[in-house]
DNA sequence: CTTCATTTTTTTCATCCGAAAATTTTCCTT
DNA sequence: AAGGAAAATTTTCGGATGAAAAAAATGAAG
């Protein structure tokens, strides 16, 4: 079953992944013919036979395109992710800005969390550097109201800054996680832009 | 074009992807009249081409099961990561252990380093805690040869951890970050299970 | 009550598409 | 040279599927 493919069975293989990606569509038997320059159908048909009987593809009999990859069967669901690089004063409710980058990962790695809406900011500067988060990592928060402790986005002078939502005795105010910078007591208002739930950070 | 779905409409899309997600088809017209109770195909049909309308479907006239969502064919191209709690002492070519689970993110996200095979371990002390790297944070790692400064994944007395690689003047070792873990020189081959090239962590 | 969009029905077509059987060709291995 | 798997061809079927036209319910809003 997990014998290896030919050549051309990659080919084929390739040409269904690109072509489910790139046009969200699989190709029926008769578009991959075209494509690869059969002269008959039938030669599709069989290739996509082969590459069942490997495993690398599942078919529902009868079926029009009903060409599956078992990996994205297994796969969670996935969502989508905008990333801002800043967010603006009017946020909140309507005006969301434009995105600079979008992430796509499974709720299941998240946290679970899924109900709420999501959305990721690049983080700038050192400021939550003892809560081990550090400039250029990518931190993913959902819109919820914040607990204590929580690891918020707020909105400081027009600027959104990254700070730990503490709530005691009636008080609540932000606190940096880096001894060179003061804590936050709001002065009128503190609005909560999203609550932390997970980071991302690249290599250098 | 970004009009509301009605309550019905609601009810249609959410079923072509639960559909799509877990059978991996999207449903013809028919399946849908059936699922929906429709004594007609056409009903289906109407309501297709209502969600097409709002925009939040895409479909290709004439091909079979031809619906799309727009934002799967933007997404990138997603991989699927597989954990490894441990790695076993034969591990590198062949023998890959049980997984404990699977990350689905876009390869965009890690750092367009796609080419080589990708894993992840969990991390489990505080070693590499000066690097802001925690006991709990998922690490994705990549087969390929280790650089000076790499962090990197090393089979040491049987057991797979986490250290930074230095190669300086013709000797490589491995170095922990932090002051409590001394250095490691490899008693005889250092072997080297992969390079990290993200790391993933889920607020508490 | 009237109006209008939404939702659903009935019927009919054309064609998209998977499937099968019987061969032939190509290419690698022994 | 022989054997065998992989790759491709030719031809034929029937079911799966999208599409259209005409019309009837349904329900909410003025």
């Amino acid at each position: 079953m997990a014998t290896k493919l030919t050549s051309r069975q990659k080919e084929i293989l390739e040409y269904l992944h690109k072509s489910s990606r790139t046009t969200g569509l699989m190709p029926s038997t008769r578009e991959l013919q075209h494509y690869f320059g059969f002269a008959s159908q039938t030669a599709a048909m069989s290739h996509l036979r082969a590459l069942e009987k490997k495993g690398v593809i599942q078919r529902v009999p009868g079926k029009a395109r009903a060409v599956i990859f078992p990996e994205e069967l297994d796969r969670e669901e996935i969502r989508d992710i905008p990333i801002y690089g800043r967010i603006a004063a009017g946020y909140g409710d309507s005006t969301a800005p434009e995105p600079e980058g979008c992430l796509s990962i499974d709720i299941t790695s998240l946290g679970g969390r899924g109900k709420n809406e999501t959305f990721a900011l690049r983080v700038r500067g050192e400021s939550m550097i003892d809560a081990h988060i550090c400039d250029g990592d990518t931190v993913i928060l959902e819109k919820r109201e914040a607990r204590n402790g929580d690891i918020v986005a707020a909105l400081i002078d027009g600027e959104t800054t990254l700070k730990r939502f503490i709530s005691q005795k009636g008080k609540t105010y932000l606190q940096a996680e880096n001894p060179k910078f003061p804590d936050l007591i709001p002065t009128d208002e503190l609005i909560i832009q999203g609550v932390m739930i997970a980071l991302l950070r690249k290599a250098a």
